[in-house]
DNA sequence: CTCCAGGCGCCTT
DNA sequence: AAGGCGCATGGA
């Protein structure tokens, strides 16, 4: 499957508890450790333990999404070119709502490698180990969200979440106690589903979108952050002022059907080039 | 040392 | 309604 890259897929900043070492990917979803390959004949999936159906995996990966439909569907101007060639076989994935909603609840105000430690402690030290094959490290379940709503709040600072803790507590507790539920969200629209979201403490319009795109699949949401910021500036706007409002609108209108996919290319471009002029700048100053 | 990182909530105008 | 500021923690 030339058009899906694990790589560009699984570092782009929608997860947050996959590794990979010399082109192979391991993590764990669901109860089961993975191991993910790229090979001729498409991607591999192994597993530690006997696996009756693989569908969980298929669903997670949206193996079944046609990349090139979608691809087509975005706007055709010079930045969104730029991007999708900078990132062939970018996909989005299909998380678990808790999962996504809880670790993009200790985003905030944190770089993508530090969000992984926290999500890493978090799990280590809560989560259920699980069977992974010998000679591989340890792994764990991501921790339900009643295993952490009976926690304290300094068992969860614990894990350096710092000032995020309270926000995951209650929204832990919302969810064990049933109070909030999760699979409701599914068959609300985009917009009943955000509002419904934004009541959670600790979530605002960035993470709801996150969460709706990355874990509930609505296709036109579209997570706004200071990297999507800075692209939609340079890309679109270079040299000229533009209110927030103006970013937004220009963001709600401009992408078509699969917004959040567009939007997921712009991110992981920007990040992507950014960190190689970076790199260049260092070198050259060596 | 200072600055800032995939924001959000709360307190000011 | 819109803008400013504090919040924990750690890396550059």
């Amino acid at each position: 499957m030339s058009n899906y890259d694990l790589g560009q897929t699984l570092a782009s900043g929608q997860c947050f508890r996959w590794n990979c070492v010399d082109g192979v990917w391991t993590g764990v979803l669901g109860r089961h450790w993975l191991k993910l390959e790229h090979a001729v004949s498409g991607i591999i999936v192994h597993a530690a333990e006997p696996v009756a159906d693989f569908g969980f995996v298929e669903d997670f990966l949206r193996l079944g999404e046609d990349l090139e439909s979608v691809l087509l569907s975005f706007p055709d101007d010079p930045p969104m070119r730029a991007a999708v060639a900078s990132c062939r076989g970018l996909r989005l994935l299909r998380q678990e709502p808790w999962e996504c909603l809880a670790s993009f609840i200790l985003s905030a105000t944190k770089q993508i490698v530090q969000i992984r430690q926290i999500v890493a402690l978090l799990c280590e030290r809560f989560g259920d180990p699980v069977t992974v094959p010998p000679g591989e490290p340890s792994a764990w379940t991501f921790p339900s969200a009643d295993r952490l709503a009976g926690l304290a709040e300094s068992d969860l600072r614990a894990c350096k979440m710092g000032f995020r803790a309270p926000y995951l507590l209650a929204v832990a507790r919302a969810i064990a106690t049933g109070r909030f539920d999760l699979e409701a969200i599914r068959g609300l629209s985009l917009a009943e589903a955000r509002t419904r979201l934004v009541t959670l403490p600790g979530v605002g319009p960035k993470i709801a979108d996150c969460v709706l795109l990355f874990a509930y699949g609505f296709q036109v949401a579209f997570p706004i952050d200071v990297w999507i910021i800075k692209a939609l500036k340079q890309l679109y706007f270079p040299k000229r002022r533009v209110s927030q409002k103006q970013l937004h609108h220009f963001a709600a209108t401009h992408f078509g059907p699969h917004a959040g996919y567009a939007q997921q290319y712009l991110f992981h471009y920007m990040r992507t080039s950014h960190r190689q002029r970076d790199t260049k700048t260092t070198a050259s100053r060596t």
